[in-house]
RNA sequence: GGUCGCAUAGCUCAGCUGGAUAGAGCAACUGCCUUCUAAGCAGUAGGUCUCAGGUUCGAAUCCUGAUGUGAUCACCA
């Protein structure tokens, strides 16, 4: 559209002798019930036409229909100047979209972390972890798609009193199960005995209290607890029986989430492990103190004064030498980009971590780190339930491989019913219900805005119809079963269309010319939620289209292979566009 | 209590950087399969965009305040 901000420009130059740069033009799209395709609103510019806006509107109007061969037409309502282009130049633009690069923007040369999934080894995922996994998967492979090089990461939480719960349990009540002889996934049977211990842990506490204890007490001098702790200290000393133990029940652990990983599709470039990067960050707290950005209290522990930034003291690292959260986390942002001098750094994780993230970007900015700038933490709403939040204490979780096994069962369920499947071979059916089952769940998580907190209803199962992954896929399905009837057609090369475009035609034209922006967009926004809605918009045209005009029975040959290129490009940036989600499109369905 | 989010149809959500009569889906109701896949299409009904001020030609959108709701304010991660 750039020849249009062009051409307004000047036109406001020589009717009206005033410059207006290109910029400062705003185009948007034509409301539905109006005539055109393209408006621009002359309000703000009628202080320089000294017309009023109709005149300003129609004076332009006139103009640009006289120098632009792309405009048709126009008219004008109230100060809204609505520009019909022509068919010529949608045809135009429809060859654009056929370029087979369409989509897909040229490299930046810039180079983007996106840190998600960031497991603790001590449990399963549940449906949050999804929703961050999804996220950040998405997240990447849009800027990729938006031209940056993408690194994807996963620093695993693999160390600290969590894992040493579930490894205290499994050694005393445990009885040497593992994974083979309880046919449990590694990642469950681990998970089982932090349920464990907490369930012992809590008896302890009880009696405890019966003795006279408070709560507070109790929690400290139970003996599991302490004896957690003990473990904790001996891992870090390097004992050998707890570190081989830490390391067979993490191996269970990774063999289970890379089960979850696979089923989800999502994948990573770079693993971070937390028990290799707990220590770093002590140089970061030294070079701090050296440049004055953190002070020492008496008792040796460490400190930066964010008051000033309307924030609180943060401690960066405790009396005892040994470092907090932050430290870590300090210390591996500095690793992440001596590794990678990425311009753009993403953290993917849930917006309870806010302020913890606003504390540390700062940090890094006041330790004058020239990367710091290029942090940014992708914070998304918690999923909760009907009853509230998700708790693993209290059984109210929704585990993340029940719900993918329930979500491909309800798919079969649905599919079967609807009895388009029964001349498919077994194991395209699998895949299918595979497809449809995780195309519904990923779409449904993702079509909301990451910041959103999400509510997840376990009675009432994710739908298959109306705004939903299944619709695009059914659609994507319905193109390519009418692509298969024309093979020879399709080969051919356009077009001369000379009739009219129809309305339904026109529609998708500019909805698929606008596909490179939208990337452009969630990209800059990081929103994978904005790629779903626009595949849903595309899918709903093209169903119109469908409806309103035949295409392999229409007579004129010319507008056959136009209308099978039209559906070709549609099913194919659907297929990009929730290839970026993570959603796979079947052939058939 | 301090800080940071969120608030749009009964429910779940869009709303393109401030524009025209606020849009979808689900649920309800009505039509459309001897014609390219009905997981579809067309239609009816459903709104004081939480409330009150302000900014301007114009506000769901920006600002201020209130209300509701969630997160956070650990020498946990």
């Amino acid at each position: 559209m750039n020849f249009l901000h062009q051409a307004i420009s000047k036109a406001f130059n020589e009717i009206f002798d005033h410059e207006v740069s290109e910029n400062q033009i705003v185009l948007e799209q034509t409301k539905k019930e109006f005539e055109g395709q393209v408006t621009f609103v002359v309000f703000p510019f009628v202080r320089f036409s000294k017309k009023s806006p109709e005149q300003t509107a129609t004076l332009i109007g006139d103009y640009l229909k006289e120098y632009c061969e792309e405009v048709a037409d126009f008219n004008v309502i109230k100060g809204f100047l609505n520009i019909v282009l022509s068919d010529a130049y949608w045809i135009d633009e429809f060859l654009n979209i056929s370029h087979p690069d369409f989509g897909r923007l040229p490299s930046n040369g810039q180079k983007v972390m996106v840190e998600y999934s960031s497991p603790n080894t001590n449990k399963p995922l549940h449906l949050g972890h999804v929703r961050n996994n999804l996220l950040g998967y998405a997240v990447a492979e849009i800027l990729q798609a938006a031209g940056f090089e993408v690194i994807k990461a996963n620093l695993v939480n693999d160390r600290g009193i969590h894992i040493c719960k579930s490894m205290l349990a499994w050694q005393k009540f445990g009885e040497n199960e593992t994974p083979e002889s309880t046919h449990l996934k590694g990642d469950h049977l681990v998970g089982k005995y932090y349920v464990i211990f907490d369930q012992h842990y809590k008896k302890e506490i009880e009696f405890l209290k019966a003795e006279g204890k408070t709560e507070e007490e109790a929690k400290k001098q139970a003996p599991l607890i302490l004896e957690a702790q003990e473990m904790l200290l001996k891992w870090e000393t390097g004992d050998e029986a707890v570190i081989a133990l830490w390391k067979k029940m993490n191996e269970w652990v990774y063999a289970g989430f890379d089960k979850t990983y696979k089923a989800l599709g999502v994948n990573f470039d770079k693993y971070y492990y937390e028990s290799n990067t707990y220590l770093l960050g002590k140089d970061i707290v030294a070079e701090g103190l050296e440049k004055g950005v953190f002070f020492k209290k008496e008792d040796g522990s460490v400190w930066i004064d964010l008051t000033a930034d309307g924030l609180d003291e943060k401690l960066v690292q405790r009396a005892d030498g040994t470092s907090v959260y932050i430290t870590q986390d300090l210390g591996t942002a500095q690793l992440k980009y001596n590794d990678f001098k990425m311009q753009e750094s993403i953290y993917v994780v849930g917006n309870e971590q806010d302020y913890h993230f606003k504390v540390l970007f700062l940090i890094l900015e006041k330790l004058g780190k020239s990367w710091a700038k290029g942090l940014y933490h992708l914070s998304y709403g918690m999923v909760d339930l009907p009853s509230g939040k998700m708790k693993s204490r209290e059984g109210t979780v929704v585990d993340a491989d029940d719900l993918i096994e329930e979500m491909k069962q309800t798919a079969k369920e649905k599919t079967e019913a609807l009895g388009k499947v029964d001349n498919f071979e077994a194991a395209e059916k699998e895949q299918l219900f595979e497809m449809i089952g995780l195309g519904a769940l990923k779409y449904f998580l993702l079509k909301v805005e990451p910041k959103k907190r999400l509510l997840f209803d376990p009675n009432e199962s994710i739908d298959f119809q109306g705004n939903t992954g299944p619709f695009i896929q059914y659609t994507h399905a319905r193109i390519k079963s009418v692509l298969a009837k024309a093979e020879k057609e399709l080969g051919k090369i356009i077009i001369k269309k000379t009739e009219a475009l129809a309305e339904t035609e026109l529609e998708l034209i500019q909805i698929l010319s606008k596909y490179p922006n939208l990337i452009k967009l969630a990209a800059e926004e990081h929103n994978p939620a904005s790629v779903a809605n626009y595949a849903y918009e595309l899918a709903k045209i093209y169903n119109k289209f469908y409806q309103t005009e035949s295409i392999l029975k229409v007579e004129d040959e010319d507008l056959k292979i136009f209308r099978l290129k039209l559906s070709y490009h549609t099913a194919s940036t659907l297929k990009k566009a929730m290839g970026l989600l993570g959603i796979e499109m079947p052939e058939r369905m």
